[in-house]
DNA sequence: GACATCCATGAGCTTTAGTCACAGAAAAGA
DNA sequence: TCTTTTCTGTGACTAAAGCTCATGGATGTC
């Protein structure tokens, strides 16, 4: 029996959390489109109501205090968590399960979002709500049902369901390599390489493969996300070692030439993720489509 | 830059989430203090606002819809939420640095908070925020500063500073066995024996550990807290297996006798946890003061 | 020293939140 | 079957909260 009694309204908690965020009111009332003067009232409102001092006033300026940053901080992500819930609320409307995800962001765009119009077909009732993610995270902390992972079976307080295994080939414009491809393949390392910044040693593991001995390190240029790899590498920024499957487009089209390949040595594959203990039925409904998608190839897109 | 834009007000959520609850207006409006009308009003508001059916009329009665009960399960704990956020804000006052821990409830009311008159005093900038917990829980879940945990060095994600073993010995109270003790300790498999639920093998461990075998149960009565079983052991209900330090008084007294001790073979014992990367220096004088404390004896209390 | 910028605040307006009183519908009980 | 009770829904109205506007005061800036 939670007794949420005497909260400050939202609308004092909104205008401190922006206030305190520019540690300006003018600003703040511009952002939340209503007077200075009310972004001042409802600050010293809140303050009133709990009894603290948040903002110290210096010369024209305001400034947080200590009670008021520690206030901001978790206030800041209260709210928003807030928000998440009304917003899939919105989304999910009447009748329909919603089914939050967390994805790869290129995963997402090049393959799960293209399949997605025959799963919507065959599941009208379960919408779903995308997420991306780059770095990794633990799925009670975020609120997602399910998560694209890859990597290896172990991600701790989740069960996994193994997607795919990932091929991965060494690729670059033809400009850089002309469209019949490298005379030998340890040439690429005279190119310029281009980097995934979660997967730093790929370059060095390669040249390990080849049998020219592990290096440290190679520089380049590096990116976050694949998909801005995949463009760097059509646009001849230099050679990259990507996954097969998000290139099949290119490799048709030759705007991209295989140079070489790397052997999946790490076993690293993507796997679907739920917490354990998982009780929403659309996860189970939702893991099946993915697995099924997995098993059959798919006219490039 | 998380806009927060045309969240429902506080109020309407808050009638929403007390009628998910009681599934009666009526009543939701009782809790709240309000007319059943009102409570009638804000539900549809919200339902206007976020376009959903969160209710579906059934006769006289309310029943929550799916959608309804999805939103009031999240709801309610980002109310909660809010809530805890705002009340610490209260607690920590002006200046004050707060400082919120989790403990164990024997553990808290026997051991540490006799002695944080002595942290008060030399630290009145620090205000603890206190919540027992009696099954295991991630500290980032709950937002947790530190914690008191008993078992071995593994936490996740938790950094961990020993305080002390635990030194177990079996009691009863003299009504049971005479205030000499037993003729033979394992005599006391005789007598009724009393469990704490979340350490259920103790018994089998002490049988074991007298040579006698290992037996997987015995029957009796099982606690969730030590203070429990510790009443449960003095008010003679049986023989009990308790740490040495909650029992200083009742041993000096005489309302338990000693009449058997554990040695401590899995190596558990108690110690501060807190998040890795955690910035608080607060956690830092507190987790210092608590190992200082954990050094010298005290008088019994 | 004039100016611009920012916060504070009194007066007044608008919207929101709630009360009151009663209608309608459905269980429960006689 | 016919009350009676017990819910929710709603029109009319009131109190309070939330804002705006206009202006004053303080403090940097050029």
């Amino acid at each position: 029996m939670p007794r949420i009694n005497a909260l400050p309204s939202l609308a004092l908690m909104r205008s401190f959390e922006a206030a305190a965020r520019h540690e300006s009111y003018t600003m703040a009332a511009e952002e939340l489109g209503v007077t200075q003067g009310a972004v001042s009232r409802q600050v010293r409102e809140l303050e009133a109501a709990i009894g603290v001092t948040l903002f110290r006033r210096v010369g024209r300026a305001v400034r947080l205090s200590k009670a008021g940053r520690a206030l901001r901080e978790e206030l800041a992500g209260d709210l928003e968590r807030l928000s998440g819930t009304i917003n899939r609320a919105i989304a999910a409307g009447d009748g329909a399960t919603l089914l939050t995800m967390a994805v790869l962001p290129t995963f997402a765009t090049r393959w799960l979002v293209p399949r997605l119009a025959d799963f919507k077909a065959s599941h009208p009732e379960i919408v779903l709500d995308l997420h991306s993610y780059t770095t990794p995270f633990s799925l009670e902390e975020r609120r997602v049902d399910v998560a694209i992972h890859f990597g290896h079976d172990d991600w701790p307080g989740a069960a996994l369901r193994k997607l795919f295994p990932e091929h991965l080939v060494v690729t670059a414009a033809p400009a850089l390599v002309g469209s019949a491809g490298l005379d030998e393949k340890q040439d690429v390392f005279d190119l310029p390489l281009l980097h995934l910044t979660s997967r730093s040693e790929q370059w060095s593991d390669y040249h390990d493969s080849l049998g020219l001995g592990a290096r440290a390190v190679f520089p380049g240029m590096r990116f976050d996300q694949f998909s801005m790899l995949i463009e760097g590498a059509v646009a001849g920024l230099g050679a990259a070692i990507l996954p097969s499957y998000l290139i099949e487009a290119e490799l048709a089209s030759g705007a991209l030439v295989e140079i070489g390949q790397v052997a999946n040595v790490s076993g690293s594959a993507y796997y679907v993720a739920f917490p354990t203990g998982q009780k929403n039925e659309a996860v189970q409904v939702f893991s099946d489509w993915l697995i099924k998608q997995s098993k059959h190839r798919r006219s490039a897109g």
